[in-house]
RNA sequence: UGGGCCGUCGUCAAGCGGUAAGACACAAGACUUUGACUCUUGCAUUCGGAGGUUCGAAUCCUCCCGGCCCAGCCA
């Protein structure tokens, strides 16, 4: 059995655990957990947190809770909650028994609040919410305390518990902890926690009309459960002494350490559950699961492979400091794992007609085509041939450059798997565009290759115009036109939102084998790219595609010099 | 004139006082019935900057510069 630390690469976070296993901390012991709030879908950034916390408890032999981060009824839904089971279970990690919710605790975390007050380290403060902004005093300036900042203990307890019995209208009243109102850390100037919210939370109905803050309720559910590793983004390293403070003035489980990195950022996508809402609502996409969106479900419904997520955040590593990674290494990850295991298929999308005036009419050959080229067990299908075909558009050009190893007048090519051609004349419509291509084969070449040794520097796909199905095809590219829409100064990210980012052929002519694409399913279209059939809208016989991604394309480099 | 964190190749990222891993990207070449895949080669005399400590510094110290986060009864 392999180490964990060989198994992936080392980062802060496994250190930490090292040194701490070292030390018999936590006797040894590694629990995390992944603790969404039920609040929206998951999206890439999440896989990584994901990758990080049900890693961890797999290379140590620890587990990983799945927790339900469901304080503030107001923002979240079943709905939300069931996704995101579905979305960790398709990444392939599994939380056993334990999957939990903060809500599941309401009653401790009570309890935990009265115990606070008892102790002289909360009290309810009856200041309007502008009225506490303003005690809070500013980043460079101390704040003020409340003038219920000392009320009796007896008091505190009465009006907790009547908050409790609903007796007062959402905003009248907060509890807060005690804490400092001079600190350099506006966390720490006696935040809020516990609200009266007079909604009815997705589990526990209309049980409670105060809800605890996350501050309050994270850390503490986080002892409940035992986590000894409490892992966390950048942004709530500010909160890490408020964590510890409740920790330290209660009777706790136990006080797991809170560790923090930096979420993900990826290239021309934006990654911000408010965003990403924020896109769905006002129709930018056709949804959470929209193939451009970075959710989960968005990859899936891509024809991303959870495989190929795995590899990639294990690939950008875990770390500190804020960063932005090229989208081009998720690409080279579903490239690497689609290429290993996608069949081959032949697909036109821009279909242009290519008659072969000296084939005969009416005859139809069949060619045997390896699924995979580096795989013969994936074993072969049937190919038909015949006098009419259709040819990619951009396999023609009509006056083409030397470096042009395709089709165009008077040039030879091999049509994969069957003959050569050479093309005769390019017939055109009134507009001058060309509409049909008149080839000749030769007989010779049948299966590919020349006998008398002749070689042809393309190959190029087709399809017979008389057996091909056809298809739609969805082509997905960038959803923004700027590496970091987020972060542009003086404008809205939605400002950025590439125009062509789907374009949809209705019009794709594909190769027989492909009309019982299962919904799902992902083929390696030759020199295009791998394609999906979509698990919603695919149908027998009248397929749809979904674009995962391109094949790399050298030409298209050469063609930009 | 507040507090916290971070600066190592174009992008991620190892490194933890002994003389700059790896991946992606990029470039060149080989192979090729996918301009794919694969292979080979190249790609930081230097670690935000300046001083200092040391036989030796990306690693330790000091100062400076740059970036990110925080003023929800959101998480």
């Amino acid at each position: 059995m392999s180490t964990p630390e060989a198994t992936q690469p080392s980062n802060f976070i496994r250190h930490i655990i090292d040194e701490d296993r070292l030390a018999g901390k936590n006797g040894g012991r590694v629990v995390t957990r992944f603790p969404p709030e039920p609040n929206g879908f998951l999206h890439i950034g999440h896989a990584k947190s994901i990758c990080l916390n049900f890693g961890l408890a797999l290379d140590y032999q620890g587990r990983c809770h799945l927790r339900f981060d469901d304080t503030n009824p107001c923002k979240e839904e079943v709905a939300y909650v069931e996704s995101i089971q579905e979305d960790v279970r398709w990444l392939g990690f599994d939380w056993g028994i334990h999957r939990y919710y903060a809500s599941d605790y309401f009653e401790q975390l009570y309890n935990f609040a009265v115990e606070l007050i008892r102790r002289g380290k909360a009290y309810v403060c009856d200041l309007t919410p502008e009225e506490i902004r303003a005690y809070r005093g500013t980043l460079t300036e101390p704040g003020k305390g409340s003038p219920f900042r000392n009320r009796s203990m007896d008091e505190n307890l009465d009006l907790f518990s009547r908050m409790r019995s609903g007796e007062f209208p959402d905003g009248s009243r907060v509890l807060r902890a005690k804490i400092d109102m001079d600190s350099g850390n506006l966390n720490m100037r006696d935040p809020v926690i516990y609200r009266i919210l007079h909604a009815t939370h997705h589990r526990t109905g209309d049980v409670w009309c105060i809800y605890p803050m996350y501050d309050f309720a994270h850390c503490l559910s986080d002892s409940i459960e035992g986590i000894t590793h409490s892992i966390c983004t950048l942004e709530f390293e500010d909160h890490r002494p408020l964590y510890d403070w409740i920790l330290d003035e209660l009777e706790v489980p136990c006080h797991p350490q809170q560790i923090e990195f930096a979420r993900l950022n990826l290239t021309y996508t934006v990654m911000s559950k408010r965003k990403l809402l924020e896109l769905v609502r006002d129709g930018h996409v056709a949804g959470w699961n929209d193939p451009r969106m970075p959710t989960i479900s968005g990859f899936r419904r891509r024809g991303y492979t959870p495989e190929s997520i795995r590899a990639f955040c294990e690939r950008i590593g875990v770390a500190k400091r804020d960063s932005l990674v090229d989208v081009a290494l998720l690409e080279f990850s579903i490239r690497e794992d689609l290429n290993e295991r996608a069949p081959r298929a032949l697909a036109v999308l821009q279909p242009l007609k290519v008659v072969i005036e000296n084939y005969p009419e009416g005859q139809v050959e069949e060619f045997d085509a390896p699924n995979h080229p580096g795989r013969p067990e994936l074993g072969n299908r049937k190919v038909p041939f015949s006098r009419e075909l259709y040819i990619e558009r951009d396999d023609f050009m009509e006056e083409a450059p030397k470096k042009f190893f395709r089709l165009a007048p008077g040039r030879e090519v091999r049509l994969r798997f069957a003959y050569f051609i050479t093309c005769r004349e390019a017939i055109k419509d009134a507009n001058g565009e060309v509409v049909e291509l008149r080839c000749a084969y030769d007989p010779e070449t049948r299966g590919g290759s020349a006998p008398d040794g002749r070689k042809v520097k393309g190959t190029i796909h087709w399809v017979s115009a008389s057996h091909a199905v056809k298809a739609e095809v969805r082509l997905y590219d960038r959803l923004f036109t700027v590496e970091n829409p987020a972060s542009e100064k003086d404008a809205n990210f939605k400002d950025f939102i590439n125009p062509e980012s789907l374009t949809v052929l209705t019009a794709c002519q594909v190769e027989p084998s492909l009309a019982q694409a299962a919904p799902g399913a992902s083929y390696q279209f030759e020199r295009l790219g791998y394609f999906c059939a979509d698990h919603e809208e695919s149908r027998p016989g009248r397929p749809v595609f979904n674009r995962t991604v391109t094949l790399r394309d050298t030409w298209a480099k050469v063609q930009e010099k």
